[in-house]
DNA sequence: CGGAGAGTTGAATCCTGTCAATTTAAGTGG
DNA sequence: CCACTTAAATTGACAGGATTCAACTCTCCG
């Protein structure tokens, strides 16, 4: 869980990166750019020089794209890979009624490569949930890469079988706990897989996330969301304020969730 | 949805095969034992002779096992793949207090290959939920496999992606479907998953499951999934009785659970 | 100053869980 | 063949978590 303390990705040097929602949060705690997907692969298996070198050459394909874009259509088959490198972006259902369900995140690192690899369409909608800059990376160029980094692929391949369990750990996360216990795993959760990306500092991360999403990430109404929340505040496991979320007491958290880290 | 009138897998000249509840299930519509795994694949991707051929060289290794068998025990690297011929086994995660989620289902021609292609420990159990039939596929001899047919690698890449839409879609239906809803959305999952091994004859297929065993698929209660049933029941959209699921108003099932098959 | 979005609060409702007891059907052993 | 046991399904009553509807606050922004 190292820091780095170079230019962050929120910095307003990043051009077309203005914040999306009203608070300045601190800048503690992020890498740089093109930094979140290297870290995280290389935890899932060594990268050389070359390989990283190769990830740091995908920031040319980088773009900034604002809250609520819709980054790949549902049934569509995208002719790209997207990977994200700030932001978050989200995997969402949707009803007739309106109601949403947001069955996966996509923090910076992960991608979404299924148009390319296969050329299934999807079944779901990938939006960003909030000002991201994302990659879109032509299916040559992607294959390329695989072809030639071969660590790169079976670290990736790694990464998907995390995501696999990510999926089947939120099934149970909505099936078996309340509404305390899901939020708190899905908060514990976050600090796992941003920490594996050097964005938690001291036990604190940003989380530029709405109720509204986090709600429809748990299956919870927002107004429940809410006083779960405030609950957790008021027995001192966390803070959350201006976007920026501190765990207060990690150990309890994770015994309130029964939080095990294996899957990720 | 053809239907094979050939032996069938609960025949009771499949030695180790008795029957585990107490009504004796109607023998329609299923298919003889090896069959399942081809038939599932073949709609992934085409397949020639020499590839069913060896499918069917698989049933060697089938070995009955009877219901509530830990399969493959978490946390455990297992040195073999697992192929499913007949009966339902489950993927489970459980909780210190003894709650139970089911986060998938390996029904017939369902396999788990993660400790043979990856050597990475399973974050749950996989547990026989009926008497089974199941293969354990040594690692040597199913790489081979893999590598001498590259149709099956292929389709089998192609049910990963139907597994993982799955865990996606039951993440979805937990988190925003009512109880009523969510029940009428695995049956017709189910309905869809096992018409293709060729396991529903007329709309109905067998269901050995106990209401259990579906309650703690959908995150319910027993007590309460048991009225839900009552409620289908009584609306006329199925019916159930002695194991055996008749699904009497498919549309009328389909437009509740909003259901939509293009992600299997 | 007004509007929009996000967060917060209150009250009433109801869906769902828990506890407990009963019924039904199967399997067992005398 | 009949008590006895056990697992599964069913029912009733009650409590409680979660949703819904609404109003209200707060901040940022045009």
């Amino acid at each position: 869980m190292e820091t780095f303390a170079t230019a962050t990705v929120m910095d307003p040097a990043v051009p077309g990166f203005a914040r999306t929602r009203r608070h300045a949060a601190p800048a503690a705690g992020r890498s740089r750019p093109g930094c979140a997907l290297a870290r995280k692969l290389a935890g899932f298996g060594p990268l050389d020089e070359q390989d990283r070198a190769a990830l740091e050459g995908l920031t040319g394909y980088v773009r900034p794209v604002e809250r609520h874009t819709v980054l790949v259509e549902q049934d569509g088959v995208a002719d790209h890979a997207l990977i994200v490198f700030a932001g978050f972006a989200s995997r969402d259902k949707h009803r007739a009624s309106g109601r949403r369900q947001i069955v996966a995140y996509l923090i910076p690192g992960d991608l979404c490569d299924r148009g390319v690899l296969h050329d299934y369409p999807l079944d779901h909608t990938i939006e960003a949930l909030t000002h991201c800059l994302v990659a879109k990376v032509p299916r040559a160029a992607y294959l390329d890469l695989l072809g030639r980094h071969p660590r790169i692929a079976l670290a990736l391949q790694r990464a998907r079988l995390a995501e696999e369990a990510t999926a089947h750990e939120w099934v149970a996360n909505v099936g078996m706990r309340s509404g305390t216990e899901r939020t708190a795993h899905l908060l514990c959760e976050l600090m796992e897989r941003l920490g594996m990306i050097g964005q938690v500092t001291d036990g604190q991360y940003d989380l530029p996330l709405t109720q509204v999403d986090l709600a429809d990430t748990l299956g919870l109404s927002s107004v429940h969301l809410n006083r779960v929340l405030q609950a957790l505040r008021r027995d001192k496991l966390i803070s959350l304020r201006e976007q920026r979320l501190r765990i207060l007491a990690p150990r309890q958290l994770r015994a309130l969730a029964e939080f095990e880290a294996g899957y990720l």
